[in-house]
DNA sequence: GTTGGTCATAGACGTGGTCTATAGCTCCTG
DNA sequence: CAGGAGCTATAGACCACGTCTATGACCAAC
């Protein structure tokens, strides 16, 4: 036996308001329509519901076992359609994006602090991890996007152009004397090079940089952070190859200076994965707005 | 928002399937139906609930906490069909009667265990009290069923008749010169009289009839229950007047024996009580059809 | 390429839920 | 006691909407 589930609806209110009449009006229906309901209902399980009265109904015995049930059933459906409305007006929810912890504090962290203040029930996760598991995250729906650099060549998945960045050389001043000095590829492979570590997108373009004029690029240190490829340059451990907007900071102290070089270094784009042909969450829609 | 219900258990056969066409499998619907019910669910919350792939659809951020919901909440209503299934089918309930503990014991008890033994699931409520109780019980909704002396005068109820019994007088071996003698009421009112007490049915009965013939009839014993009536005869302390029925066993065995009075005791009528116009639970009709 | 499985879409159909109108009942009131 | 104001039940008409068939689009596996 299985009800039309309207029916517990009409039941419920029937129930709770003790009136097939006031039912029926906090239905939007008419008194015959329930009164028509509530005995489908009784039909179907052979039972009788209610008594009936000259001021209204009343549950009986067996009525009042249903209504235990059906309340609590009904109760749970308001509260998910309360849900779902808080989720719909983002006044509930959660956004989960991977990426890098650079890009996180660098360039996302304005938007970020912008989304929270207007959506401050949206939870946010981030989610960090090199391109590879940022875009393993997104395929197994771990997070909803993506903040990597380009390229990314993926049929999976949308990309959309973010920021470009321009990554560049830094020294501190234990190397001052290299401050406005154009240097070449040549010269500057005999200092001392600090790298992020060999997985990164940035690595790999650096390198391949190097090797397309013929050069081979080892760093006497590799780190595993932008912060401290940062430090290090600053302490004067070496030079540094790093995002440019990301030492803005640095540059404008003048506790890091860039080394000019006399080749053009490309310019990298971030960019926004999602998953192509999936829906967004409303979170992560109203975020890529923001973005955009 | 208020949705059709009736999406919802789409919802949550699809959601729980994780395919629109198992889910309309289930369903007894076509997978079109089933797809069209999805969306309007969809389209009423402006959300996304599911992913659809080649192989079926899966449960997106959103649809996830619906579902965490909606399952509850159908998960309740089909216990609470289990629920009355079972009481329609009387594999579950309660059976509440009211009256006295005599009829009770005497007269019930056969039909009790049968029913008991028919409907195991059933539990029985025997709530004992004078035959005013009885009948406030029963217009409270605290019993389904009374069962009193006749007659009953009320037009809120429907009366049943039952077994009709046969008042008497009862000596025991400490009168055994009686045995056999017809007595005027006049006599018997020179021997020590056991009567219930003063606001039974039974009582109010004898009264009156002593009292059509002219005579007072005062008890030397008022006792509460039958048992007594029954004891203190055959201890010798008095005449009792009691149920012939309720005495069988000892006027067989001959600890009692019955005096004989020279006027017809009227017979009186055990019935049964429900209330007019109100249904009956399934168990209580039950036990009405087994009685008759 | 073909087959077999998804889900989506379009449009037709017909049932069942809703309506209006009215009756029957009980309780209350003048 | 008649009349009114509640309540629910019943009858019958109607039309929206839920369901169907048919088809398309897509994907994965063989």
């Amino acid at each position: 036996m299985t009800n039309n589930f309207e029916l517990y609806k009409v039941f419920y209110w029937a129930g709770k308001t003790g009136s097939l009449t006031q039912a029926a009006k906090a239905l939007y229906l008419t008194q015959p329509s329930v009164s028509h309901a509530i005995k489908q209902l009784e039909d179907s399980f052979g039972l009788t519901l209610f008594y009936r009265n000259s001021k209204g109904v009343s549950l009986t015995q067996e009525g009042a076992i249903l209504y235990s049930y059906i309340e609590k059933s009904q109760i749970l459906i308001s509260i998910a359609e309360e849900k779902m409305a808080a989720l719909k007006n983002l006044s509930s929810g959660e956004l989960r994006i991977g990426g890098s912890d650079s890009l996180f504090k660098h360039y996302l962290l304005p938007f970020l602090e912008d989304y929270h203040a207007k959506h401050p029930g949206i939870k946010l996760h981030l989610n960090h991890g090199t391109t590879p598991e940022t875009i393993s995250f997104l395929k197994e729906g771990r997070i909803d996007i993506g903040v990597v650099r380009m390229p990314i060549v993926d049929d999976q998945l949308e990309v959309m152009k973010g920021i470009q960045l321009q990554d560049c050389f830094v020294a501190g001043s234990r190397y001052a004397e290299l401050k406005g000095v154009v240097m070449s590829m040549e010269l500057l492979l005999e200092y001392p090079i600090i790298l992020f570590s060999r997985n990164s997108r940035v690595r790999m373009a650096i390198t391949e940089l190097f090797q397309s004029y013929g050069y081979e690029i080892k760093p006497e240190i590799e780190v595993g952070s932008v912060d401290l490829l940062i430090e290090f340059a600053r302490k004067g451990l070496g030079i540094s190859y790093v995002t440019r907007e990301f030492v803005s900071k640095e540059l404008e102290e003048g506790s890091l200076f860039e080394i000019q070089l006399d080749v053009n270094m490309p310019p990298s784009q971030v960019g926004f994965m999602i998953m192509r042909n999936m829906p967004l969450s409303s979170a992560a829609t109203k975020f890529i707005e923001l973005i955009k």
